[in-house]
DNA sequence: TCGAAAATTGTAATCGTTTACATATTTTTT
DNA sequence: AAAAAATATGTAAACGATTACAATTTTCGA
């Protein structure tokens, strides 16, 4: 393996001249540029990341920490991360967290041995209280949950609004006793779960949020919904609060062997694939995943760039894509379809 | 923050000592561990890594390079591995090469000088041909991807050996004009093939696969589908090479308002949430995706100790999951739906 | 043409650990 | 009880870059 000292020896330069060749910013002769080049070339020279690290106190990494990858929410914004840090010459370390504070803290204690240039982290509702980005020693963007009075760079949805459409589309279309299904473990569900509320109080109904502990599996909101499907009068209408509760609830509607929209309209988060071939396709509210990743990493950029700026907070809002699952209803509004 | 020497000094020992009571490996007195502990407590001392990784030469780090995390394959893939990793306190670094050689060169290069504790790659065929581990600077397991005479420990499915199944399946339930829509740009899609060729050559059939450019998108699957179901004779069934393929397929379908199986059947692989709600069931080959990660990783942990020992390999096989989808036929096998 | 300022290059210190080796201590063997 | 072996601890030399500073050369104004 060569070092640095052997292609300035084979150069016939200094060290210096070839880290600085090699760097780019100082200004060097072209002579010397073209020896040291040469040199690097013959020898196949790469220079070693640790030494530089550890001399320079930069890594060029970044720390990606989510509940689970397998979210496809996560999926999708960690691939916009990760093209991004790419054209960057960022390396992106992944970590899965399962909604557990103590791997989540873990993982944070790792982001500061590794010294990583900035951190992309979706908190627990644990960590997300009284945050702030400044009681760490790297950058640090929240993606997906962030509170109001958060201070720390953020890419949200605008959730309480996105809640409140969904809802009053359900309402419009003639479901009046809706159901929501919203994970406890992130801000994001309980924020969305907000405005459904403040929807159906709107329109005088009354509400019916129906908490789903983990976000993480659809298997916990498939159970819930199966519960309350056994109990009568059934709901007008069930509605997710993210996409692998929607997956959950439609299993049970399934199971339930209850149609939608006839039996019961079905509603949520996500415009995942397969929402769409769902006959007769679920309404959702549509996320714009990989922008979402991709305004994380470049706030980071940002921010790594200016480490004292002002706190900014991008919010996105989701765009309501209306299928079958919510088809206007032909009777009066307000008419249970229960028996 | 506290440097190793500052331990020493408020510890009132030796450097070595505080190295040697952090390593655990070597005999330290429990009155200097105690101290050292203490110490390392009081100052909240945590090692510099990036000090540690240049003089001790390792990294605990690995590299996970796959086409695309988004591919349902990968993203559970990549969970596997992140979930063993971290519990032997390794971190994960993630790659995505969208199947271009150029991006999986520089990925492979950034692990040799990352100088990671070994990689795992889902090749590009490119990159498969003549493959050697050997010829690599660090310990490989290849994962999805490998052919018989690939020189490198790997985790695959047996391929044809699936694809057969499949096929053979489709047959028995009296389907007999089967297209095979397979990807090209990875080793899996062929080896599908060669065994949907084999299964309908064993039938005395004609086997007609279609190439599908990139398995990265479901859309190159809905386009080359939907350009054949425009022609007559309609096939019998449908099937794909992967779980991607599959929803390209579906869509297709969709698009052509036909109706599987009456009007035509369909089945591919991978057990996703959504083949089973689509209406009535998706037929597919499942892959355990978590085993096939977690397997992948623990070979990579055994090449790391031992470096020298035989190159291994894990072939699991798929399970038929029969479903609506390739429902027996009621007519005669070998009698055509098409107009 | 000379001297000061600017630009280029080299020397050597430094980053914070691990670890080979030397030294001091304890234990075992005879 | 002395010699040998084993064990514990410390000292200082790596690891391989970057970069402050010194030394040298070039540029340029008067």
């Amino acid at each position: 393996m060569a070092r640095i000292k052997d292609v300035a020896k084979q150069a016939g330069v200094s060290v210096a001249s070839v880290s600085r060749v090699l760097a780019g910013h100082s200004k060097v002769s072209e002579s010397i540029r073209q020896r040291v080049l040469g040199a690097v070339h013959d020898l196949s020279y790469r220079p070693d990341l640790a030494a530089r690290r550890l001399r320079s106190r930069q890594t060029d990494t970044i720390g990606l920490i989510v509940s689970d990858i397998r979210n496809p929410f996560f999926t999708e914004v960690s691939r916009a991360v990760e093209d991004v840090s790419y054209q960057h010459h960022l390396r992106v370390i992944l970590c899965n967290t399962d909604e557990d504070v103590e791997k989540e803290n873990l993982y944070l204690d790792l982001m500061r041995d590794e010294n990583v240039s900035g951190v992309i982290l979706s908190p627990t509702l644990t960590t997300l209280a009284g945050f702030r980005a400044r009681d760490y020693p790297f950058p640090m963007v929240l993606v997906d949950r962030c509170d109001r009075d958060t201070a720390a760079d953020a890419v949200i949805l605008d959730n309480v609004d996105a809640g409140y459409r969904l809802t009053t589309h359900l309402i419009d279309n003639g479901y009046r006793r809706n159901i929501f299904f919203y994970g406890t473990t992130s801000a994001t569900g309980r924020q969305r779960r907000e405005g459904y509320v403040a929807a159906m109080a709107a329109h005088g109904l009354e509400a019916h949020a129906e908490p789903v502990r983990s976000t993480a599996t659809a298997e916990h909101g498939r159970a819930a919904a199966y519960e309350r499907l056994r109990r009568r009068p059934l709901p007008d209408a069930l509605v997710a609060s993210s996409g692998l509760i929607l997956l959950g609830l439609t299993e049970a509607l399934r199971e339930s062997k209850l149609r939608f929209p006839d039996a019961v309209a079905l509603a949520g988060f996500d415009d995942l694939p397969w929402t769409r071939l769902v006959e007769p396709g679920i309404t959702v509210i549509s996320q714009p995943l990989y922008e979402i990743g991709r305004a994380a990493i470049e706030l980071l950029l940002q921010r790594i760039a200016k480490p004292d700026q002002a706190v900014r907070r991008v919010v996105l809002r989701g765009e309501l894509i209306e299928r079958g699952s919510t088809a206007k209803r032909n009777g009066s509004a307000g008419v249970s379809v229960a028996a």
